[in-house]
DNA sequence: TTATATTTGCAACATAATTGCATTAAAATG
DNA sequence: CATTTTAATGCAATTATGTTGCAAATATAA
């Protein structure tokens, strides 16, 4: 449980991925979190650990591995979360909902809840799904009432 | 049927909007397709008429008067489109699924197709859903198949 | 026609994201 | 362990998107 470090570089390996500093760091930093985590947060944490454009594309690699995922918010601002089934390389299956919060605005992965199927127009071939709810937390709506 | 310009011209009116060039204009651009718009395309297509920072102001306006929603597409890209139903300046209700093509990146209304209720873990307050699908529009899923 | 309130354009700024290229460093090889 | 190979990083420059303050222009009310 403890040994984050040796878990992450296995996954590193696992997708043929080098050991490097950023990409470790990423990983902590996402993995400590209980909600989707921004890039403007991440880039200012990790402040001069790593060029932004390094972020960027670590990032990137973990999402094509389907390591994490990305989810828009409300602003258009992406916000990335680890995967928690067995995404990989080319099939990610978070098709669960997010749940983007207008007071704290933390991101949360409602893992439980999935997508219902939708019906939709004669010819239209739906392939994936992305449903965000907006509103309070569990949290914010205690502390607000 | 033709006279949208007056048609146009009485919408501004009735929010309270002076009757100006750029927003008239942006109206008969919206108005003159069947998918939403990008603001980049919007921007492109109005040139020098308009000032950018008009443009978005004009944007701002009328989304706040219940004009035009607007559907962040898979990208993040600002995309607009007229509101169909009774939306007024404090109550929007276009919660109904959009459609984001992957092949001619278009995104559809489908104001028919209304967003399930939805259920999440205790104590969280859904306020607004977006759901947005993804995959291949009737157009082109016929071309390409 | 004049007054007023709104809207526009411009300039400057802020932030998010991408590209090319030289340098560095990880891992594979012998 | 030393060397080669390949992947990853950092830096500089550039592009795209969106915002703010303010003076000038203009639509509408008086
Ligand atoms: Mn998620
Ligand atoms: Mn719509
Ligand atoms: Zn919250
Ligand atoms: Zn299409």
């Amino acid at each position: 449980m403890e040994d984050n470090t040796a878990r992450f570089e296995k996954l590193l390996v696992k997708n043929g991925l080098k050991r490097t500093a950023p990409r470790l760091q990423v990983l902590e930093i996402l993995s400590g979190r209980d909600s989707a985590t921004s890039q403007p947060y991440l880039e200012q944490v990790m402040g001069k650990d790593a060029d932004r454009v390094t972020l960027y594309r670590v990032l990137q690699a973990f999402e094509e591995k389907g390591i994490i995922h990305k989810v828009l918010d409300q602003q258009g601002t992406a916000n990335y979360a680890i995967c928690s089934d067995g995404c990989s390389a080319h099939e990610h299956h978070d098709e669960h909902v997010h749940f983007n919060c207008d007071n704290c605005h933390k991101i949360y992965c409602l893992d439980t809840v999935k997508i219902p199927a939708l019906k939709v127009p004669a010819g239209f071939k739906v392939d994936r799904l992305n449903l965000i709810a907006t509103g309070l937390c569990a949290g914010c709506s205690d502390k607000i009432n």
